[in-house]
Order: structure tokens, then sequence, then C-alpha cells
DNA sequence: GTGAAAGCGCTAACAC
DNA sequence: GTGTTAGCGCTTTCAC
């Protein structure tokens, strides 16, 4: 049935010992260049390909790295998915996918089950409500490196690459200040989030520096979705006072905050200003367009995968925690001018 | 560092064979309930997990399914590999991720580079403009199944799952034919893709049906992205008899033309309808919100992989083509009563 | 019902 | 620079 073709085949062609065989498909230095040749040559006409289960069995390594996140249904997780692909596959390594659906519980079980010889790696965006790492903690402590994105844990110590979470929010924020709005709410995500807190941060910072109002009542914390975004708009419409801007913590919810406007005929813009987090492609095809801050998701996953392998690759790799910047998208949505022009 | 158990671990601490803990651990029948209940403990307490490497390496198998696609930075795909990921999970099976930038090269590289030894089956949707898929059917020669889905070959007979192309597109210009619209044109995807074929062949049928004019000026081939729509429909506008309505081969399509009958200060729904094909999310967010054929891609995921196993686990199980039905679902782009409400 | 031993394809000492 | 051999963790005859 599958006839597949080892080094053996190539060492009994060619007359010489697998182990030379071994040695010139691997570049090793010790081997005669003629050698060499003659053994490229034959593997690629033998058609051989390196049996990724023996080589690791051998070597102690899988040439896999997994990456667990909530899902891929969404702009951001499925470009930074796109990013690692690409990265791990110009290195030659496969790509396990594992899906939490946001679920602590579904997290815990995919650590649980997975086999440490089956992985070298690993890449890892939290759920919330997450109460504990330790899971994770103990998976590096069994020597398999661990780099978060995006939602990262503050509690373990490792490589971590997010947006530029505060600072982005801080402009998204003056710059609806500069826009004249006054009255700024903020749609945020689930408590307990790193980066949640960090746009929180950012947000309030940025009403500081122009001293305007905090409400305690302006700030909304839910779930992602566009639904929850919605629902947080009716609730601030009930306000005592009602903002005159909302920041969102990404751009499905301040759609969904958008659409909550719609149905009101409130103006977005004119009367409320929206200014949305992440550059979903969904933000330019909403009227009025969405003002965001645009995340480099691609760049993202790209660069969480090389820190991967550095640790992969150096067993005492300093860890790094990188910063990748963003930039603000003007559009319509934070415009009070939009519909008099 | 990495200190694994293994089942020679699980045999000393029990003083039995590594035979027999292997035999309890698959539940062999030959085996004595009592030494399994022990085995499975001992395993349980030590926290064994097993080496897929080591399974792999003796048994010939993987443990991990590859799975090909163009991109999975839509709703589409990211929604079928969702599918694919849950049920492949739910098997105990790894999920192995390739992207072929719907580039014929890159595929055909996928596939020269893939070591079937480290794969047991494979799940794929085909890159447009591939001009062979003979690279596919050597796979299959070798020995490793493969489940086609949405982009399917007609030249491979294997199992393939698809949506209702034909009778979805039927479904979708009929409809627009019962409101009213009479010169319907199609926006359809590059030549050469078997649902786009099907897509066009429903097209037709349902204007022939019905005795409307079928003119080669109102179908435009091209890629798939909402850019592509909106210069299709700019070309459409161009024509010599402007249709009143259009049909296009999927949602990103539909909003790009959309877009493009916007900034155009043409009516949508009351001057010219529109119909898509996918229910993107974005169909709700773009307004007036878009008409569309819904397609079952998490079922399409789902049932690809559980074909898939089948092959993997029957040598000789017999191909089967999957078709799943999808549900027009009517929103305001197709009503042309739509702004006299 | 259980154990001994060979072998899956490859790597890595260790010899020469 | 090349060959020999043991061994990675597991499955699977073949004995007993």
């Amino acid at each position: 049935m599958r006839n597949l073709v080892t080094i053996k085949d190539i060492a009994k062609n060619l007359n010489i010992s697998v182990s030379t065989v071994s040695r010139a498909l691997r570049d090793t230095y010790d081997v005669n260049q003629e050698t060499k040749a003659k053994v490229l040559e034959t593997a690629y006409q033998l058609n051989y390909k390196p049996n990724y289960n023996a080589t690791g069995l051998a070597k102690g390594q899988s040439h896999n790295i997994g990456i667990i996140l909530p899902w891929i249904t969404n702009y951001y997780f499925s470009t930074v998915l796109t990013g690692i692909q690409q990265f791990a596959y110009s290195k030659g390594y496969n790509v396990i996918l594992f899906l939490t659906n946001d679920s602590p519980e579904r997290e815990l079980s995919i650590i649980q089950n997975l086999s440490i010889a089956n992985i070298d790696g690993l890449l890892v965006s939290i759920s919330s409500n997450s109460d504990s790492c330790s899971h994770f903690q103990n998976i590096i402590n069994e020597g398999i490196p661990i780099v978060f994105f995006d939602r990262v844990p503050s509690s373990i110590s490792t490589s971590k690459v997010m947006q530029d979470d505060y600072s982005g929010a801080f402009a998204a924020v003056e710059h609806l200040i500069e826009n004249g709005y006054k009255k700024i709410a903020h749609i945020a995500g689930p408590k307990g989030l790193c980066f949640t807190e960090k746009r929180l941060q950012g947000y309030l910072a940025a009403l500081k520096k122009h001293n305007l109002p905090i409400r305690e009542e302006w700030i909304i914390f839910s779930g992602f979705s566009q639904e929850y975004g919605e629902n947080d708009m009716y609730e601030l419409l009930k306000s005592e006072e009602v903002p005159d801007a909302i920041f969102a913590v990404n751009d499905r919810k301040a759609i969904g905050a958008m659409i909550a406007l719609k149905n009101k005929k409130i103006a977005i813009g004119k009367e409320i200003g929206v200014v949305g987090f992440t550059n979903d492609p969904a933000s330019t095809i909403i009227s009025p367009s969405l003002t965001t801050f645009a995340e480099p998701a691609f760049d993202i996953g790209h660069k969480s995968c090389e820190l991967l392998f550095k640790h992969i690759n150096k067993k005492n790799f300093i860890y790094e925690e990188v910063t990748i910047p963003g930039k603000l998208i003007v559009r319509e949505s934070s415009r009070s001018n939009i519909f008099s022009s």
C-alpha cells in the first residue's frame, strides 16, 4: 500500500551506509561533497521524504508546533493564524490547530490531553475567564516553550507578543476628543483580560490628560461579540447623562453599538461618535464607515512564531515581550460634520 | 529536561511487561481485567501520554490529518475549518493546516513537500486556476485518502462534500424573478472551478424556466474578492442594456457590487436588486442588508472530516459525493419596495 | 493472559 | 569521511 522510500533505500542504491545518507541529507559537514551530491540526487530521484515520526522519535523533536486560540472565525485571529502558518511552513514546521471556543474548561482539557512528545512548542491566546494559568506553567516546566500573543496572562514569565493596546486606546480616545467629543464612554471587553485592561487604561489616561469626566456608568464590561456591543449601547443610552462618543474595545462591538444607534435613529458621528479597535474589514462595509485603531495581526502571528522558534532552538533563550505598533485609521464614524458635507 | 513517562515506566511500576501495558492501554481483549485496571490507574497516576511519533512509527499511522485550503480569512473557510477541527479533535486526531493563498504553485509545492508518512489523510479545497490535479491523484495512489470540499475537482474519483450550489443559485435567481426583477446579471467567480460553474448553471436554468433573456455581457467572470465585485458592477453599469438585478457568486462580491451601486447613487433594491451566496455576517452589517443563500459551512467541515475518517479506517470505502442543503435568507437588498415602506 | 524480542525510520555515539 | 550499532517509544508476532 504505502510504499515509502527510506534512507535505507538510498543507501542500498548507492552502496553506502544509512548514516552517511542521514548526514548528507542533513548537511552535516563531515561528508564528502561528491557523496553528498549523489545522495541528494538519488533522494530526489526516488522522491524521498523524511518520516517525521522517525526523526521525531530519534531526536526527541516533533517538527510540530501547536497553536491554541479561542476561535478563528474573525478577522483578527484568522489573520494572526495566517501569519503563523506562513512563518512555520517556511521553517518546515507543521502547525497543529486547537480551538478553545473561549472556554477555560476546553482550554484546560486540550492542555491536559496534549502529549508534549508530539509538540515542540506552543503559541497561545488564552480564553477569557481563565481563573488560573497553572496548566500553562506546567507545560513550560516540562520543557515545552510557550509564546503568548494578544490575550496574554500576566502571571507567566515567557515571551509575549501584543499590539500596542494602551497607546492605541489612548490615540483613539484622544482623536475623539480632538474632534470635539466630550462625554466619551467605553464599551469594554470582559474583565480580567490583560489587553482589555490596557485599552481601558489608555482610555482613562486620555480622558485625564484632557480633564474630561470619568463616569463609572460609562464603562461597560461584557463579551466580545457584536450582540454584546449592541446591548451595551442600549444600556449607555439609558444613562442619566448620555455620552456623545463611544470607544469600543473592538470593531465587532463598535459595529454592534452602531447598529443600536441606527435602530434608535441616532446620527452616528454627528450626535454620537464611534471608534473601534482592530480594523476588521467590516469597518469599511458598515455605513458610516468606522474609525478604528488598526492591529498588525499578520505581523503578530509572524513575530510570535519567530520568537517561539528561538525558544525551541536555544534552550535558555531569554524571554522577550514585544509590542507591535498599529495606527489609527480615521473614517466617518468619528466626524461630527459627517452629514453636513 | 523533558522527562516523559513511557509505557516502560508503567510496566516497571507494575512489574509486568511493556506488551501487556500496551495491550491494556489499547483495550485489546486478551488482557486480564484486573491487570488492565491497574495499568489504567498507574497510567493516570503517572500522567502518561502516548507518544504519537512512536505509535506512528510502529503502526505506520500518524494521527494527523492535513487540511489544504486557499485561506482562512473569510467567514466560509474559517467556519469550515472550525467544523473540521472540532470533529477531528473529538476523534483524537491532530489537524495540520496548510494555506495555498489560492496559488496553484504553492498548492503543488505543499503537496510535493508533504511526507505522506506524516499524514493519514487530507482534506482539500483546491485553488482556482489549478490546471491539473494530478498531484492529488498521486497522493491518493500512494495510499493517502483525500476528501475534497467546496472547491472540488471533477477529474478525481474520491469523496466530495459540497453545498447545493446549483439549487442555491436557482433559488436565489428565482427569488429575484418573483420579486419583479427581469434583467438579471451574474457576477461569477473565476472560470474552471466546479462550484462557480454550478452556480452559473443554476442561474441560467432559473432564467430559462421563466423565459427571461440571457445576455453574455451580463455574465462576468473574475476573482472572489470584494474589489472584483465592485469592478464587475462598474462594468455591468456600462452595458448597452443595464441589468435591474445582480446575482453574485458570493457575498463578498455582492458587497463589492453594492458599494459600487452606492458610489453611483443607485438605489439598491429599488433600482437594482442584489442577491449573494454564503451568508457571511457582513451581509447583515451592510445597509441595506443583503439577501443571500446560506451555506452550511460548519456542517461541510464536519461531514468532510467524517468521510475522511471512513476512508482512513476502511481501506476500500466506496467514495461518496455529499451535497448539503442550504437556505435562502431574504433581506432588504432584493426588495424593490425597500425605500417606500 | 502474558512476556520476549524484532522492527518501524531515523539519529548519534563510537569505531576505524 | 564513512560504517556499525544502539536506541528513541511503541506495536506485534511468536512463544509459552
